[in-house]
DNA sequence: CAAAAAACATTTGAATACAAATAATATGAG
DNA sequence: CTCATATTATTTGTATTCAAATGTTTTTTG
């Protein structure tokens, strides 16, 4: 039987061994398409919800705006998406992807999250249910349950509704 | 019964909810110190292993040296590491707390980590394996076993062993 | 309607974070 | 011993991220 210390620390480290993989994955996307994490997770949604505001693609991506609009200069150097000034509101700024990003958006990778979705959906449900109750017991501890989840990638709608170990 | 598209989507809302808690907690506990995370978790280090070498230190944290280098760069204006070219290798540089980095530190709150660790001790050896597991699985759909943690704490030793759901 | 308040995108400034290049020193091969 | 190689810390340049301040435009209030 191993001792509690014991399994708190493998907890930890395989808590870290997730963000790191996660990191990981991200760099190598980078290096495949030229785009980091970020922009590519940006187009990502822009392929799904475009034409959208700058603040409503800070809000999927959870990010500060600021962060948003320096992410989008560089999208727009590399012409791979266009901003337009609203016509019904001026204030507002539509993003869209140019035909170029979505012809590169086609060819890269999916996002780290992408990763995560393919390898769950080939687990029994059995197994599912059991990653499923250890974070959510995770999420308990840091007592997070109302957190609007935030990085990673951009599915939204967040109902929630489980079932106990 | 859930769908498995439903558990796949709660798992990865669940992983988003945990990499932003241990975000927004370590905000937290920069307003408090006026220390930022990574140079509060540069300064637990230190008080565990100084003297220590630049790029030990940027090992044990998982980052690269150059980033390193700026962290301490900051800790060193608010005079709270100290440099010492090393005398029987001149290209190495010791790190060392000053003594106002040693007060300050008593003072600090403890990094995320140890949010988790505290947490994860309550809980009863039942609930532990729960969450382990459901790493373990985790861990082996994104094939980083071998990825030494990083990122998040110190800690050093990995030896695995552990039991099934 | 006019002034105040809110919403929106952006700019500015600071801290991470990495890769690549540099400079200094140490070690190894011949 | 000398030259090539390796190690160590640093500098430089780019990207991400946030908070706070700014400038426009819209909405709300009085």
């Amino acid at each position: 039987m191993m001792s509690k210390r014991k399994k708190v620390a493998d907890i930890i480290d395989n808590i870290r061994r997730v963000f790191q993989a996660v990191h990981e994955y991200s760099k190598k996307a980078e290096k495949k398409t030229g785009l980091t994490g970020p922009q590519l997770w940006a187009m990502k949604i822009l392929a799904d919800t475009a034409p959208i505001k700058v603040s409503q693609l800070a809000k999927s991506m959870y990010l500060h705006p600021a962060t948003v609009v320096g992410i989008l200069d560089r999208l727009e150097v590399k012409g791979l998406i266009a901003r337009t000034r609203s016509k019904g509101d001026r204030r507002v700024v539509e993003i869209d992807l140019t035909n170029l990003g979505r012809e590169i958006l086609e060819r890269a990778p999916e996002v780290a999250q992408g990763l995560l979705v393919a390898g769950l959906e080939t687990l029994p449900n059995k197994d599912l249910v059991c990653i499923a109750d250890g974070l959510s017991q995770l999420v308990k501890i840091l007592g997070v349950q109302e957190i609007p989840p935030g990085l990673l990638l951009t599915t939204e709608g967040h109902e929630s509704n489980r079932e106990s170990c």
